[in-house]
DNA sequence: CGATTTTGACCAGCGC
DNA sequence: GCGCTGGTCAAAATCG
């Protein structure tokens, strides 16, 4: 639309030249000899005419000229008013799209009410052991009720806590005002920090991703080994914590294989678990400030929980991108401001805090940035996300460990190794491995040469609306082609994706029922809005029907930043698919695969 | 022999 | 200020 107007008015602007010219020609006419005058009239009788008319009004070629200048300004006048109105339209639909997202979220705020008490029990479960993990943590838990800790001590924490909730009324306004599915953050230090740090990155890259480096840096740490390096920044890391994305996955071996080499530098027994906490650094680069921390969790051994820590100063294997995705889309959902004024900007990786502290776009681990074009968000779905908003480091966990009973596209085995978690391969591949779909061996490191098998890191929770939405996804975008042909125009792929899904009822059932958990849960609500460019809201975008899952959105208000930002592994339900044309055209080959 | 792991010591932050 | 806890250091041990 804008488009065509644009071409109109150009079009008119140059007639309008042209116009100009002729009159120009018109005047040199003027201030010709006589002689070519009279030449002229001989030639042409009609020409005669018209400058016998001129003689006689010397002025007449100019009221012509002015005739045409006036028929060109009315006709731009035209194409301003046929403007106007193309803009009226696309606000009344626009509105009444918005009218519609109401009345839909309404309407699966409905249903929910109908059956709160099975997701509240579901829901407690599946965050039991977080939450005795981890008391201040408050899970996002999507699709599924969060449930605080009741201990005194996150009595006291309650203002820093993360809640969504299901259908809490005191949501609903936020809910019909933003069309969001904000993942509410009230008060929490985490994004305070990190929004506070990050408020300009979906305006201007290059800062975001300053801003992501200093987040994303270890402050004590900096502090020792930076010091050289100016004391401005090493106070400006220390008031700022850095945040972590927690992992949790069933896995028999010591460790999981992030496709990143990793040394161990410590061990120590954490109060609370008689499992050691094992301290892990990234060995690919000897200044890399990455750490990671693994840890087996004590109410169920088969679960390893894996916290990164920082972003990495070097280019990144391939094998190592995907975990770096699906913990760069958690990370910007711990870190982006959440904000019910930014339609359209779920989960988006770009307002990750990943920065990229080398040109290279290959970061991988903490650094999201890098893996996937700064500038273009992405948005994911993780199954089960929790952020904690502990003081001292915000962390955002992503439970990819959830419910065996699930079948199908997310199933996992507990008792077999057949189901690999694979952060080996690309991301699109490391989707379908999270569902089930490919069972491919970790690329090995010097290191870690053990074939490290994760199995179970899918929830698998088959009624999980998101999930299902997910599934059709999967069931529906062929990712291995996708991976296949990583030059393949990203905009075929995510219109090929935006149809298939948009298309079918059966996702859009799913979608709905992921709107419900989300949305009808009062998700939208604890979270404040934290800045303007918030991009932890969880939004519907219109047109492809594709509600809150923006697995494929893009805001343009998003492009800019560094948050990390990609892609993913990870389910968010969120983020599906809110998928922006305009903008997809713009997709890199590397985001591609991520979808 | 170099890289990694182990492990006790040390340090800093936080709560009381 | 003190104690607890998390996190890191670094020497020694181990591994490939």
């Amino acid at each position: 639309m804008e488009n065509s107007n644009n071409s109109d008015k150009s079009s008119v602007g140059v007639e309008v030249k042209e116009e100009k010219t002729t009159i120009s020609n018109g005047h040199d006419h003027e201030e010709g000899t006589s002689a070519e005058v009279n030449k002229a009239l001989n030639a042409d009788p009609s020409a005669k005419e018209t400058n016998t008319d001129q003689y006689s009004s010397p002025n007449s070629a100019l009221k012509n000229q002015e005739d045409q200048l006036k028929s060109a300004k009315a006709e731009m006048g035209e194409v301003r008013e046929e403007n106007e109105r193309l803009k009226l339209v696309l606000a009344r639909i626009m509105k009444e799209y918005q009218s519609l997202q109401l009345h839909f979220f309404d309407i699966l705020r409905q249903e929910e009410a109908k059956k709160p008490e099975n997701t509240t029990a579901e829901h407690h479960d599946n965050n039991t052991n977080q939450e005795n993990e981890e008391p201040e943590l408050v899970c996002l838990s999507l699709g599924k009720i969060s449930t605080a800790d009741k201990s005194k001590k996150d009595e006291k924490k309650t203002n820093n806590v993360v809640v969504i909730t299901n259908g809490r009324k005191d949501h609903n306004e936020e809910l019909n005002g933003g069309l969001e599915l904000g993942l509410g953050c009230r008060t929490s230090e985490i994004l305070k920090n990190n929004i506070s740090s990050s408020d300009n990155s979906f305006e201007e890259p290059n800062k975001e991703e300053e801003q992501t480096d200093q987040i994303w840096s270890s402050p004590s740490k900096i502090q020792k080994t930076t010091k050289s390096s100016g004391d401005d920044e090493v106070s400006q890391q220390t008031h700022m914590k850095k945040a972590r994305v927690s992992v949790r996955t069933r896995c028999d071996a010591p460790t999981m294989n992030d496709g990143c080499q990793w040394r161990k530098y410590g061990q120590k027994i954490a109060k609370g678990n008689p499992c050691p906490r094992a301290y892990y650094r990234c060995t690919v680069s000897p200044s890399c400030p990455v750490r990671k921390q693994v840890q087996r969790c004590a109410e169920d051994m088969s679960i390893l929980i894996t916290t990164y820590e920082g972003n990495h100063d070097h280019p990144l294997p391939i094998s190592a991108t995907a975990m770096a995705s699906t913990t760069s889309a958690a990370v910007s959902m711990l870190q982006s401001p959440s904000s019910s004024s930014q339609p359209g900007s779920f989960m988006n990786t770009a307002t990750a805090p990943m920065s990229t502290s080398t040109p290279n776009n290959n970061l991988h681990g903490l650094n999201f940035s890098s893996f996937h074009n700064p500038r273009l968000p992405q948005n994911f779905y993780f199954p089960n996300t929790s952020i904690s908003t502990s003081s001292s480091h915000p962390t955002i966990t992503l439970d990819l460990t959830s419910n065996p009973s699930s079948s199908s596209h997310f199933g996992r085995s507990y008792n077999s190794s057949s189901t690999c978690l694979n952060f080996s391969s690309s991301s699109a591949s490391s989707w379908n491995n999270y569902n089930g779909f490919n069972s491919v061996s970790y690329g090995t490191t010097p290191y870690q040469s053990r074939n490290y098998q994760a199995s179970g890191l899918l929830n698998n929770n088959g009624k999980r609306p998101f999930q299902e939405a997910y599934n059709y996804m999967n069931n529906n975008i062929n990712y291995q082609n996708i991976n296949a042909s990583k030059q393949q125009s990203l905009t075929e792929t995510i219109a090929a994706a935006t149809k298939a899904i948009a298309s079918n009822p059966k996702f859009q059932t799913a979608l709905a029922a992921a709107l419900t958990s989300v949305v009808g849960n009062g998700g939208s609500g604890a979270r404040e809005n934290q800045s303007a460019g918030g991009t932890e809201s969880l939004t519907v975008k219109n047109g492809i029907g594709c509600g809150p899952t923006s697995f494929l959105n893009r805001s343009s208000s998003l492009n800019s930043q560094q948050l990390p930002q990609g892609a993913n592994l990870g389910l968010l339900p969120q983020t599906l698919l809110s998928l922006s044309a305009s903008k997809s055209a713009t997709l890199s080959p590397a985001e591609n695969m991520d979808h």
